[in-house]
DNA sequence: TTGATTTATTGACATTTATCAACTTTCTTC
DNA sequence: GAAGAAAGTTGATAAATGTCAATAAATCAA
């Protein structure tokens, strides 16, 4: 039940088995329909998630309705609403499952325990913080230097399996480009 | 002499003065001139700096000689190419002093000996990582769902020094936009 | 200070991308 | 499998931004 989080917790730090069980008793599973809302924007997320199976995203909808899509957590990843979650404040952003998703989640409360209880867990985070960092870094990157068809060619050499996946809205919205743009420029590579 | 960086040490975490004269005995001091270079692109970041008085940009130049500022670390904050100064390895970014600065840096490897020497550096660097990743996630934000005026008028709000301080072409490079258009928006607020 | 260099502004024009609308295709749900 | 809904495509046009060039202003170094 827990082996794609077993490989992502022991692939860089050494965790034991009992230490593990420690870990994976603080976890919930949630099952969500696809389209399904996590977080409504507005609301403190409480939440941090482990995508077992499928894809969440995290979103942000403007005044006029228009959805741009913060992140993407595909399954083998952490991920959250994060500044409202570490600072416990109300998301301007919306977490939704974008297929069909079995999801672990750890609650605020549960994910500051365990830097008590678990002495590996801070390194755990740590890392994966860092690589968050580091993914976020580079996308930055991305936006002020490359143009709408640099940034779509990089996120298929990146996430070569999302694109298959998940509806072209959803990636256009990430890039930060309309449907139409991304769609006229598939056709032109 | 550190009392910028005790600020910024103490703020959040509880640090007793003993454990901070170990962290002060690790730092090295540079004074670095305007427009001085401390990381050369292609280079591996062997240091994380503490800006104690001025401002550091990191940058990428691409092939056609154009700059743009991936980050930009005014006094009283941590920073340095990150990718690079964590997975130690060549550095698409530079480092350059924009003002004359005196900086205090880490090493990598007293960087990485802090966490076995003081117990509290784990958590007063999670916490600087948590803030810079935060910061990163509304600037990804920005960019992917505001217009260039928008995105000014932000920086405007958050950072009103910088905008005073920096030459106006960093700041375009900052937001992603030329240095052109960044005059003409100025002009029209 | 002065001349030289860098930076900022402005205009004309080109390019990229957005917007709106019509239409087609694909997916969902019963 | 059919009807309806959602997503994708394409065209026409508009808006935002970039590029290049000329000039003005500011800054720097001697």
């Amino acid at each position: 039940m827990y082996e794609v989080l077993r490989n992502f917790l022991t692939r860089q730090i050494d965790v034991s088995d009992a230490d593990l069980d420690i870990f994976f008793s603080r976890l919930k599973l949630k099952k969500a329909k696809r389209n399904e809302i996590l977080l409504e924007a507005g609301s403190v997320c409480r939440h941090m998630y482990f995508v077992n199976k499928g894809c969440l995203r995290v979103y942000l909808k403007d005044i006029n309705g228009r959805e741009s899509t913060r992140f993407l957590i595909p399954d083998g990843r952490f991920g959250t609403a994060f500044p409202s979650f570490i600072l416990q404040e109300p998301s301007p952003a919306s977490i939704q499952a974008l297929e069909s998703s079995e999801v672990f989640y750890l609650t605020y409360p549960d994910f500051r325990q365990l830097f008590d209880l678990l002495p590996q867990w801070e390194k755990i985070y740590l890392q994966s913080l860092e690589r968050d960092y580091i993914m976020s870094i580079k996308r930055i990157e991305s936006l002020i230097t490359m143009d709408a068809k640099e940034r779509y060619a990089l996120l298929m050499k990146n996430e070569p399996g999302l694109i298959q996946r998940l509806p072209s809205k959803i990636i256009a919205d990430y890039l930060g480009i309309s449907q139409e743009t991304l769609s006229r420029l598939k056709s032109k590579i």
